[in-house]
DNA sequence: AATCTAATTTAGGCTTACCTAACTTTATTG
DNA sequence: CAATAAAGTTAGGTAAGCCTAAATTAGATT
């Protein structure tokens, strides 16, 4: 059997896929992933936390037992990986750039819900290149440093 | 004087930088944007740009006269050719990917809203060195055929 | 000038995603 | 094991951005 589209079955908002992403951050360092580890790390209320868990539970994200803890589903474990990609493959190209790792890492936040699949795999492609291209890069970096 | 701050001054959001930017579209190829233009172009509804409009008059960004029309503020016409800077940078950094014009056009769309400056300048330093670099672009788009 | 039509506005709603305050449950600890 | 503390939930709100349906205004047509 396929699995069951809940409706027309959106794509996930840039909000689910940061929670997601993060629940599967604090799970592989943690070990879990409770409410209160997910709004501290998010900087959002408890509240907010619980709201959203239990939508994703009911979305099939994740299993949720009220008061005790979550797992991510397939479905949610799918998702939250394919959004840690996106998160590391714009964050290594980034890196490539010489750019400063605070504003990397909040322009990646943003940025990585707009990438779709081709140009994700483009930019995979062109970091790889450029990897054996120190002398290239270096060129680039020594124009942004002079100004 | 300085501009007057209407309040904490937030940095503007991803839909008032997309009616900005069609905004100044449409008054640079048509001459001027009415609500009805604005509304089919952006694909939302005649009542929601009203409402919208209103909004970005209240907030000092444009000058809008009942049933009548509107022109850009300074304010206004700076963020607005602001955004669409950030548009076409990215869309010419990606075309040397040879990406997809309607792929482009989407991701673009998306992720102009969350590129800082820095960002900016190092993507366009990037794209600038590249487009001196042909046989590298080849090669990067051999591989992305190749699957 | 009265009428018809296109454009615009207003009114009332909806969803997402956040918040605080108050309450409940679970875990710790003396 | 009762009392306290921490974690979690619920209730009630807010703001942004969208919508449709029902006025209203402006412009065009007879
Ligand atoms: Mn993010
Ligand atoms: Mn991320
Ligand atoms: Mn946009
Ligand atoms: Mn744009």
């Amino acid at each position: 059997m396929s699995t069951k589209p809940k409706s027309p079955a959106r794509p996930p908002s840039s909000a689910v896929e940061d929670y997601l992403e993060r629940i599967l951050g604090l799970i592989n360092t943690k070990g879990y992933a409770r409410v209160v580890d997910i709004a501290q790390s998010l900087d959002i209320s408890q509240a907010s936390v619980t709201n959203m868990v239990q939508r994703l539970d009911a979305e099939g994200l994740l299993n949720y037992e009220k008061y005790r803890g979550l797992v991510l589903t397939p479905a949610g474990e799918a998702l939250a990986k394919n959004i840690t990609h996106r998160h590391e493959l714009l964050t290594d190209f980034l890196k490539l750039l010489g750019l400063d790792d605070a504003v990397i890492y909040h322009d990646v936040e943003g940025m990585e819900h707009h990438i779709s699949p081709p140009t994700l795999r483009a930019i995979e492609a062109l970091t790889a290149h450029l990897t054996r291209q120190p002398s290239l890069l270096a060129r680039v970096r020594e124009q942004l440093d002079a100004n």
